[in-house]
Order: structure tokens, then C-alpha cells, then sequence
DNA sequence: CTATGGCACGGATT
DNA sequence: AATCCGTGCCATAG
């Protein structure tokens, strides 16, 4: 049952498959949360800090058996980032360079020790029992500002009241970096509002998207959410670019993705990227880096300490350990593969699409996603989830959905944006159909239409010399 | 009469 | 099987 290469993966049972497929369509912060929950429910996994093989001592950076001494290591998960890099068509998976690669970004503010500067704005305002929970939570909290312990087991663990601890974290909230130990993105928004209300006027609307449709926020279905509210695109837009410009989803980040981008009207997302392409070392010149971004440090596997007491424990807890043991070894498995499949996945994209990635959305090659499954020999459904729900942030720092590069229509949308921004007469949309074929895109009139309200792009007689 | 947006249909995609 | 997307037809605004 422990030797895991990757290939004997096929063979599975549904219940395998069940998990694979719900944990394939996770995003890193969702799958964070997710592995928080087994690891603390079960206990036959365990979370070693150490990168290193516990008997050779050499850095494991790869799923399977070290390297060096072939331990049977295999049933660990290295939970580092998978880092590998694409000089042109090939690619190799860097373990050694790793380090190297260590994220650079992001620690710009008072990084010093996030914990304590939030406990000393807020220390006087709570009583001792109360300032002990803030200081267990707040040691608690991820590199995003956001609480990695559920409120329930705090209660627990001190032996108060749930609304105790809930009522500490609410007073956290309110601290400097504003939504600091919230849960997820959705509540330190809604946070940042609040506070953001008492001083100023905040559209209702915004607070409604946030609050009904994060999902579709997060996913920028612009277009769906403008229909559910019976609001214009224009309008959702709008609230779009207050929200990147007034709040912070990741509270101990001081900046997520640029505004360098100051040409196209940027559509500016916030969300931890999944996957993070850079050029190496930044310069455009050398090749790409791809960096499947992981949660949590360390190695993933089963508590060997686990396994000896297995061996020796009473028959009647030996059934439900055995269990225990069976769903977490599942869950690493599935792990393996959902990691497995996404980096083949986005070798193939990357390389696919390296001229969307470095020159532009104009240059984004339609591709479906049923293509990719057959060059990769896997079903198209698992590609589907695969893609969906995740993001990718380009050398550029936007960080766009990974559903963009199976966009069948951006690139003409972008070639549309081009015209309409070059040619200086308000063109209308028949014209438009024409400057557009001229470029090689076919497509009718009622279809410029579309794109040109999906880019906000005002109708001929409403376009054009503003000032 | 022309330019657009709405509704709805059919085929492709997921 | 459900959803998305391009398109054609028609109503309406200018």
C-alpha cells in the first residue's frame, strides 16, 4: 500500500476518485483549509517541518524516495513549492535551485513580527484571559494575515465560550492591517468595509457582491453578477476597481499585483495566485520560471510514530485506526495527484502559450481544454476542474484565472481594443466587423457587440473626446 | 434609416 | 446533462 510511484495511480477506488476530483478544483487557499481540517482530524498524518529526509538528513524536495539513501520516504508529500523552469520546450524540475526561488516579494511592511505589532495596538483594550487568545491566535495566523486555527478548537483548548474567542478575533479584525484574522478573503473584506463605512459613503452594491456573490467576484464573472444585481457592467466595473483600490483581501500583504499597467483599462484582481510564471530573476531574457504554489511548509505524511502504535493497539481501536490510516495514506495520494496533474497541465500551457504569457493577451492561441486532455492522456473533466478556480499571476504581476488561457474569444477582444484605441473616428460595430476581418478574425456584428460590452467599451456615439 | 441592445436558439464546451 | 458562446432576428432609440 505505501509504494507510491506516480503511475501505479491509476488503478483507484471511487473513493479515491471522489476525493481527486474534489480536491483538483480547489484553489491553494481553499486546499489550505482543507488540509488543515484532516490534519487535525486525523491522526495518523502529521506535518513535519523538516524539509529533509528524516534518515539521510539530504533536502527532499520531490515526492517519491530520496534520492540518496531511498528511504521509504515515499508516503511523505513534500509541501514545498514545485518550482520548475522552461528554457524553451523542455522542462526540468529544479530541486536544487529551489532555495533560490524562496519569494522575495511581499514583506515590505513592518514585517518584523506581524503578532506583536497587532498585539500592541489592541493589548489594552482586553483583559488578561482575553489577551492570552489574541496572542494564541495571532501566532496562529498565515503569511496572508488570515487564522489557520478554527475558533471552535480554540474555545476548547482554554475553555471558554465560543463567543470569547469569536469576540477576541472580531477585536484582531480591527487592527492595523485591517481584517488581520479573518478567515478568509470574503470576511476581511467585509471587515475593511465596515470600518471603511464609518467614515465614508460605501455603495451598498459593493457590500452586496462581496458579501452574495464572492465566488463570482473572485472569478471576475463580471458579466454574471451585472445580471444578477440588473446592474451594467459599466456599474459592477466600477465597483470592481473600488474594491482593488480601497481594500485588501490579504491583509498582511501590503500590495497584491501591481497597477503597472496603466494602458488597458486594468481589470485588477486581487486572490493568491495558484501559479506564480516570472523570468527568471526578472530579466525578460532568461527563461521562464513556473512556481506551483503550494500551501504550508514541510512534509506532508504519515506519523511513523502512528503506524508502531497501530501495531500494538487493543483490537477494538485497531479498526478505527486502521481507518484512520487508510483515509489520511488516500489523502496524501490524492494530494500527489492533484499536484501531479496541475504541473503537467501547466507545463503544457506554458510552453503552449508562451507568446500570451510574454507579448500580451493578443497573442493568446485558442485552445480548448479537451485538447490539452488528449495531449496528456487524461480525462477532459479532470482538466476542467484542474483549471477552474484557479489563478496565475504572469511576469507582469497580473495575476489573471487560469481560464483565460482556454479563452476562445480574448484574443480577438484584445485585437477589437486595439482597433477601437488606434483608429481616432468612433468606428461603429459594422465597421468594426470589418477592420476585424482585415486582421484575420471573422466574426458577425451582434459579436462585436458582446466583446465591447464585456471590455466596457461605450457604443460609437457615446465614445471617443472626452476631454 | 442606422446603430444597438434584448431574447432566444443551436452548437460547442465543460 | 448543464452551461457557455456566437449569432440571427426583431424592437427600439437616435
Amino acid at each position: 500500500m505505501q509504494q507510491i510511484l506516480i503511475q501505479s495511480i491509476r488503478p483507484m477506488t471511487t473513493a479515491h476518485l471522489a476525493q481527486t476530483m474534489t480536491l483538483m478544483s480547489l484553489t491553494v487557499e481553499e486546499l489550505q483549509q482543507e488540509i488543515d481540517t484532516v490534519l487535525a482530524s486525523n491522526p495518523a498524518l502529521e506535518l513535519v517541518d523538516e524539509r529533509r529526509c528524516p534518515t539521510c538528513h539530504r533536502l527532499l524536495t520531490e515526492k517519491g524516495p530520496c534520492p540518496i539513501c531511498s528511504a521509504p520516504q515515499n508516503s511523505g508529500l513534500s509541501m514545498d513549492p514545485v518550482v520548475f523552469i522552461s528554457p524553451r520546450e523542455d522542462f526540468y524540475t529544479s530541486s536544487e535551485n529551489q532555495e533560490d526561488y524562496d519569494r522575495e516579494d511581499d514583506y515590505s511592511v513592518n514585517e518584523e513580527d506581524l503578532p506583536s505589532y497587532v498585539l500592541r495596538q489592541i493589548g489594552p483594550d482586553l483583559n488578561p484571559k482575553e489577551r492570552i487568545i489574541a496572542a494564541y491566535l495571532l501566532t496562529n495566523l498565515d503569511e496572508d494575515g488570515f487564522i489557520t486555527v478554527n475558533s471552535l478548537e480554540v474555545a476548547q483548548y482554554f475553555h471558554v465560550p465560543l463567543s470569547t474567542v469569536e469576540g477576541v478575533r472580531r477585536v484582531i479584525q480591527k487592527a492595523d492591517p485591517l481584517g488581520v484574522g479573518s478567515v478568509n478573503p470574503k470576511e476581511a473584506l467585509l471587515v475593511q468595509i465596515d470600518i471603511l463605512s464609518e467614515t465614508q459613503d460605501v455603495p451598498e452594491l459593493i457590500r452586496k457582491i462581496i458579501e452574495d456573490e464572492m465566488d463570482l467576484l473572485t472569478h471576475r464573472q463580471y458579466n454574471e453578477l451585472a445580471h444578477k444585481f440588473n446592474v451594467s457592467i459599466r456599474r459592477i466595473q466600477n465597483c470592481v476597481k473600488y474594491i482593488s483600490e480601497n481594500l485588501n483581501p490579504f491583509p498582511a500583504r501590503s500590495h497584491w499585483g501591481d497597477i503597472r499597467h496603466p494602458g488597458e483599462n486594468s481589470t485588477q484582481v486581487y486572490h493568491q495566485p495558484d501559479i506564480i510564471i516570472n523570468y527568471l530573476n526578472d530579466k525578460p531574457e532568461n527563461p521562464l520560471v513556473v512556481e506551483i504554489v503550494i500551501p504550508l511548509k514541510g512534509t506532508l505524511r504519515i506519523n511513523p510514530l502512528f503506524k508502531t502504535a497501530l501495531k500494538e493497539a487493543d483490537e477494538d481501536k485497531k479498526e478505527e485506526w486502521q481507518n484512520d490510516l487508510e483515509k489520511a495514506s488516500l489523502f496524501i495520494k490524492c494530494l500527489q495527484q492533484r499536484n501531479h496533474t496541475i504541473e503537467r497541465l501547466v507545463q503544457k500551457v506554458v510552453v503552449l502559450q508562451r507568446p500570451f504569457i510574454t507579448k500580451g493577451e493578443k497573442y493568446l492561441k485558442p485552445v480548448t481544454r479537451v485538447q490539452i486532455s488528449r495531449e496528456l492522456e487524461v480525462h477532459e473533466s479532470t482538466i476542467s476542474r484542474a483549471v477552474s478556480n484557479k489563478t496565475v499571476q504572469l511576469p507582469n504581476r497580473r495575476i489573471i484565472p487560469l481560464s483565460s488561457f482556454f479563452d476562445r474569444s480574448l484574443n480577438v477582444r484584445s485585437v477589437l481594443r486595439e482597433i477601437i484605441g488606434k483608429e481616432d473616428k468612433p468606428m461603429s460595430d459594422a465597421e468594426l466587423v470589418n477592420s476585424l476581418s482585415k486582421e484575420g478574425y471573422n466574426v458577425a456584428r451582434r459579436t462585436v457587440a458582446k466583446y465591447r460590452a464585456m471590455e466596457g467599451i461605450l457604443p460609437a456615439h457615446l465614445r471617443n473626446f472626452s476631454p
